[in-house]
DNA sequence: ATTCACCCTGGAGTGCGCTCCAGGTCAAAT
DNA sequence: ATTTGACCTGGAGCGCACTCCAGGGTGAAT
């Protein structure tokens, strides 16, 4: 399962899919929504095929929306790496990310205080 | 701007919006999908009128809502608010989300992490 | 008396992120 | 030769959670 296991005639679609661990419908739709890097190459018959580093930029799609980060954001994200000297800007867009979700996962976590104050005061009235 | 600001006649739907932070249309969408313990009283004209307690189920709701659960989850939570004797399987419900909550919290964090190394990778690339 | 701000209902519309479908191509297996 | 299975495209459809709208009521303020 690890990216190091794609042949050198690249990966088809459902390879690249099981892979990343999205599905083959996913892979289509975020390639028309512009969310890859270079459009795949293809086969002599049109197949896309996946090569090793196309694996791992799916890897950092997933990681974008997982954490939360819309389509529409990821694909300025992704528009930037088509810009020379970009860097800082693609920098800035992640430290923006890493606030947003920092900000969630605290928010989640206050909200995880009370679902466990809740289930103690059940626990009491079940058991006690 | 704590529960405790509610008058004995109780709050205008948009009182109880703000004090929840949810909008005055997710309320009465709320309560149209059956999420509202008790329909709220109304005034003589027909206006809801929310209590300390339905203040303080809003947020429930919040909590529950914010953690991923989806309406369809929490109806049938509050369903069983209507079932006595039913605290057993509630708090089996809450002890199912926070296992939930959990492991997205833990995928988050992992993402997280990786987030940081790109970020780190940038930051090697602009200033070093 | 009318203006204003708020409230009501039922139902339509929206944005998002997929997911599915029809109709077709292609290559390998039987 | 045909069957099978995986792939292709363009576009429709879906589930979710709101959000908005039309058309109307109420009650306080000017």
């Amino acid at each position: 399962m690890t990216v190091t296991e794609v042949p050198a005639e690249g990966l088809t679609i459902s390879g690249a899919a099981e892979l990343s661990g999205l599905s083959v419908d996913t892979l289509r739709y975020y390639e028309k929504e512009g969310l890859s890097l270079h459009r795949p190459e293809r086969s002599a018959s049109g197949q896309r095929r996946y090569t090793e580093d196309d694996v791992r930029w799916l890897g950092t799609l997933v990681m974008l929306r997982r954490t939360g980060m819309p389509i529409r954001d990821i694909r300025r994200f992704v528009e930037l790496y088509r810009v020379d000297g970009s860097e800082p800007e693609r920098m800035a867009i992640l430290e923006a990310h890493r606030e947003h979700v920092l900000e969630e996962l605290n928010e989640v976590q206050t909200h995880l205080a009370a679902i466990n104050r809740k289930i103690d005061h059940y626990k009491k009235l079940v058991n006690g």
